[in-house]
DNA sequence: CTGACTGCAAATAGTTTGCATGACG
DNA sequence: CGTCATGCAAACTATTTGCAGTCAG
């Protein structure tokens, strides 16, 4: 579709990864959300254009993708991973609120005097990273006058 | 034994919690460790002191401790959780290499400029932080000379 | 054509829950 | 003594693996 699909399924056809319509249709849907996606909302999402598909093929596709780095992957509480299209020169931090799990996503922070340094004094070749921040939002804030 | 172990059974009992040996035994392998111990790590240290302990004991303390923010809690890839003492004003940061584990840890990097600053602007009370760099270590990147 | 991909089912790993017994305070 | 904690076993959830059939290139 986009450009930027065209360009992730040459990456996949440079690697030796064949191109299926599961594949196509599970990228799609990461694409076409700017929210994190759990397996299993992906999965609930791809079953409506391709109801056929299993679950595995999504595990299986999301591993391919964040071996080629093409999406991050976060982990959250409890046994819980999720997806994300990684954009490029966008960073994906958080605030996550511990009470009710909303998580605010911002952009503009600069890490990359720290990354520079911390790659120099421990001879550490940094790809990625991943800040998070916790704490409680705004509506939980108002919603606990009293804790 | 020593007074900050003091101080957290003292908050524990505060709280309602009964102090059993078996929560002082986790609590002990916890604090003892200045690594991040997942839950099957503490359960084997602790049922070298004390064999008779249920793994999940060892879940249901961690929960105990992690909602009085005692312990901090992080997510590592796959279904994998650690814990760690919170230690008052040490952040916990660390440099993970993706392809053998090893986690190095650094503390010196100072992040309340950014996070009073986020705070302000999502109207976010911000309790914690998760900073996490991935890349590859220096062992790892020497053994593959052509990856 | 042929090796890679898919989907099913079963296996595994990690975590949580129900319940009877036991122990802290 | 009453209530909360423990430990076992079983239930659950998330993820991985084995395998036979299928399809992209």
């Amino acid at each position: 579709m986009k450009y930027i699909d065209k360009k992730i399924v040459s990456i996949l056809k440079q690697r030796g990864y064949k191109i299926t319509p599961q594949r196509r249709t599970v990228l799609s849907a990461i694409m076409h959300s700017h929210e994190h996606l759990t397996p299993a909302a992906i999965y609930a999402r791809v079953r409506q254009e391709r109801p056929g598909i299993g679950l595995v093929t999504i595990y299986r596709t999301l591993e391919i993708l964040t071996k080629l780095d093409l999406i991050c992957e976060m982990h959250a509480g409890g046994s819980c991973r999720s997806y994300l299209m990684r954009r490029p020169l966008e960073h994906h931090h958080h605030l996550i609120c511990s009470d009710c799990g909303t998580v605010i996503d911002f952009t503009d922070c600069d890490l990359s005097e720290l990354e520079q340094r911390l790659s120099k004094e421990n001879s550490f070749k940094i790809n990625g990273h991943l800040l998070d921040f916790m704490g409680q939002c705004r509506n939980c804030l108002k919603r606990k006058v009293r804790g």
